[in-house]
RNA sequence: GCCAGGAUGGCCGAACGGUAAGGCGCACGCUUGGAGAGCGUGUUCCCUUACGGGAUUCUGGGUUCAAAUCCCAGUCCUGGCGCCA
């Protein structure tokens, strides 16, 4: 949320942002009319009450000296101020909540240093890594999707009967795969500073509110009990979309000291996404899912610091995929393809080298973005009360906040199955994962299970 | 889930119908040879160019001329009982 001072001083700005990120519904002329109004009625209000606190104190004064007769004008003359400033109160803070409501429908400003562009095809490319000494591939690469079943190690089917669509088991090797991504990311971030954090996984209204995803998506949310399209309040429960909603908003309402900052939390948590209306070949397999495992950075910085943390934080992201040894690029995100909350973001995305994509690279196969960078500046922070206070005799400000993924598991996932696919269908296990694997260097895969067997004709 | 108690500034803590004591911490100033102690001022949010004003005792309602204080509902915390992987 955008102050309400920044929005009146700066009314082209937003009106820019408003535009760029495409949303829409939003008069900013009628915001700023609002809130004309709003600060004229919250000043004859202000004047009113202040007669009434006057009159209000003459009252007991002269109960005390015994004056009842004047005390009764008084009490007369508090009566009739009272009414008026109900009137007038009453109509403020209808002005006030809809200047809320408002408020926390504009997206953040993107930082000056943002490339200006309409959609994706604007994003720049900032870096590649690791495409000029990379791995000799079979051809054709399978993709993850059909090497998956055939290793039996990922089993969509059995996931959407028992769950619905967009729902998978991981067996076997293909769990402890999943396990053993999920310690190595955890361990590498711990070795650059990070202090672990396992959240809630339900979370409340308000702290889906405190970091953004609430008003505008709330088709996107699982609702624990309950309709999305029925009215929520602030305690109603939600499954968390990402573990930014609760480790950002773990803070809430409180002041950190400045001794705390730069404070880095890493969480581990599933994410569940209705994701409406997402499908087609692009997202085939474990690339969009309803349920998936994600290793989460997120950062409280005081405000002089986020960009220089966002460069590193982009740093800490990627050398998951470093260490790996799995080829990725880095974009630099246009004002046009920006979030809702986001002031900067750079996407790292991974290569997945099976299905050649139109805007893939050209060496084949195609982009998955694995993580987004962001700095928040001080939006979240203002929705969510995030404080600090940066001299001990000075009032509390605004942090920061970033976060950035690593990273979201199921498309590392498919980067490995398909990046280390050997040309007899096996898949080499990258080297820092082995550790995590009991020294395993290859998935072989799985006899399957039940009449599946029979069609794979391993049986007599 | 039931019963009882509780929630006051950065922290502790008083006031229990008449408009928020006091202490600690922190900052600045005075004082001091220096340090400490002492004294003074300040230490939440909103409106206002300013002067100034308003709000704020967990949240939301209610009673009253007036609510930290009384009543109702809720949230959270503590203790006891119950249940439980």
């Amino acid at each position: 949320m955008l102050s309400r001072q920044f929005v009146r001083d700066n009314p082209e700005a937003v009106r820019e942002a408003i535009e760029l990120k495409g949303v829409e519904g939003v008069d900013l002329d009628e915001v700023l009319e609002i809130d004309a109004q709003w600060r004229e009625l919250k000043a004859e209000g202000d004047r009113l009450r202040h007669e009434r606190n006057e009159v209000s104190d003459r009252i007991g004064e002269l109960k005390q000296a015994g004056e009842d007769e004047q005390a009764a004008e008084a009490i007369e003359r508090s009566r009739e101020l009272k009414a008026e400033l109900d009137a007038v109160e009453e109509r403020a803070d209808e002005l006030e909540s809809e200047l809320e409501e408002w408020l926390l429908r504009i997206p953040n400003v993107p930082d000056e240093s943002v490339p200006a562009g309409d959609d994706e095809s604007d994003n720049v490319e900032d870096r590649r890594w690791g495409f000029d000494d990379r791995r000799e591939l079979p051809d054709p690469v399978v993709p993850h999707y059909d090497l998956g079943e055939d290793l039996d190690i990922l089993d969509f089917e059995r996931g959407a009967k028992v769950a619905g669509g967009g729902f998978q088991f991981l067996k076997g090797d293909g769990a402890r795969l999943e396990y053993a991504l999920i310690q190595f990311m955890l361990d590498l971030h711990r070795e650059q500073g990070y202090t672990d954090v396992f959240p809630p996984l339900p979370v409340n209204s308000r702290s889906m509110q405190g970091t953004g995803q609430f008003p505008k998506f709330v088709e996107d949310a699982y609702r624990v009990g309950g309709h999305n399209d029925e009215p929520y309040d602030d305690d109603d429960l939600w499954l968390l979309p990402t573990a930014e909603v609760p480790v950002t908003n773990m803070y809430r309402d409180e002041i950190l000291l400045d001794d705390d900052l730069p404070l880095k939390h890493v969480a581990f948590s599933p994410n569940f996404r209705r994701e409406a209306g997402e499908h087609g070949t692009e997202t085939r397999g474990y690339v969009r899912v309803h349920q998936f495992n994600k290793v989460e950075l997120v950062n409280f910085v005081r405000p002089e610091e986020s960009y220089e943390r966002l460069e590193e934080l982009v740093e800490e992201a990627a050398a998951v995929l470093e260490r790996l040894g799995l080829p990725y690029r880095v974009l630099h995100m246009c004002t046009g393809d920006m979030g809702f909350t986001q002031a900067k973001k750079y996407d790292i995305e991974v290569w997945a080298p099976a299905d050649d994509m139109p805007d893939g690279p050209d060496v084949g196969g195609r982009w998955l973005e694995v993580s987004s960078a962001s700095n928040f500046e001080d939006f979240q922070a203002r929705r969510a009360g995030l404080r600090y206070r940066p001299e001990r005799h000075e009032s509390a400000e605004y942090l920061h906040t970033l976060n950035a993924s690593g990273l979201a598991l199921p498309r590392v996932v498919v980067a490995i199955l398909e990046y280390y696919q050997n040309p007899d269908g096996t898949v080499t296990v990258p080297e820092p994962l082995r550790p995590y694997m009991d020294g395993q260097e290859v998935i072989e895969g799985h006899e399957p299970v039940g009449e599946a067997a029979v069609g794979a004709g391993d049986r007599e």
